[in-house]
DNA sequence: ACTTTTTATCTTGACGTCAAGATACCTGCT
DNA sequence: AGCAGGTATCTTGACGTCAAGATAAAAAGT
């Protein structure tokens, strides 16, 4: 009967009956898996984005105005809306990639407490490439995954995802 | 035909469509609802933990030491390998725990490289009613999900994982 | 006009993490 | 016995993050 060999999570949930049996660790198991495969993807991802200069922080940025269209350019308040970090970080971000020369703060004369944040021409050099590797690296990942797993998981998550948003 | 709701991931793959359409997005949907749910995962875990004056680095430690069993002692090279972190970072949080008493470093006269961090009975009354109030959280947390869809989810986890460990 | 409130961005200080290397000790070879 | 290499832990310096608050400008109320 196809057992599926233990692993690490299943090792400490069974740690947990021995010492605390009244305790129901069905979801511990889902929450331990998730974050195991958070972090060993993060860990992948952040392998390939290093190869064009980029931390994943500085490729959401980046990736977030190039799929904002020409001429890729938005406020920082609009930048921090789509990526689920506080506006300190974000404008460490901001700083950090404008030093590297990957974006420039363009002055708003129509508000002068408003800047936007613009792709320079080195920025979406860089990001057009690193887009296309990093999607391939997400191929790559889910490759050992079924079409039908793919569906599933996509859908799970999904589901799961629309309890917090 | 229940067609579900779009999401914000949902949103970011229709931008990458419109602008770079011979990628397949679909990897990076699994990964982007991957990375907001553990993010909004972790906030609430956080949240709870917080009530025990516990981060969740924190309660890692307490945790793996609780669930080793009684005497409930560890080296750090243990601790290390059951957690995904770094001996630098494995050193500070035993530092922390240690100044805020929820464990001790007991020297070891057999071996004087190694020390065994032990719960203080402190460390182990705190640890004992967080990890309920934990595993309530997480049962909270999933109560959305149907039976079938826990075990799905998890299956589909555990497969995904093990490409990695 | 002028004050208050709201909006947009940035600054500060603290924390957790890591990679790389330092330190101290043990073990096994000669 | 003495030394080479391995093991266990800790230190350092850099980075990314956040919460809270500061600054500045626009909008709204009077």
């Amino acid at each position: 009967m196809g057992r599926t060999k233990e692993d690490h999570v299943d090792r400490i949930l069974a740690q947990w009956r021995r010492e605390r049996p009244e305790l129901d660790v069905e979801p511990m198991g889902i929450f331990g898996r998730l974050k195991r495969l958070t972090t060993h993807i993060g860990r992948e991802v952040d392998a390939v984005l290093l190869k064009y200069g980029l931390s994943s922080s500085a490729f959401d940025v980046l990736a977030t105005l190039r799929r904002s269209g020409f001429p890729y350019r938005l406020s920082p308040g609009e930048l921090l809306g789509m990526t689920m970090v506080s506006s300190g970080t974000m404008t460490n971000r901001i700083d950090q990639l404008e030093k590297a020369g990957f974006v420039e703060r363009l002055f708003n004369p129509e508000d002068r407490r408003s800047v936007l944040i613009a792709l320079t021409e080195k920025g979406l050099a860089t990001v057009e490439e690193a887009v296309g590797a990093h999607v391939a690296n997400q191929q790559r990942l889910t490759c050992n995954l079924t079409a039908e797993d793919k569906a599933d998981l996509d859908r799970l998550l999904r589901k799961f995802l629309s309890e917090f948003e």
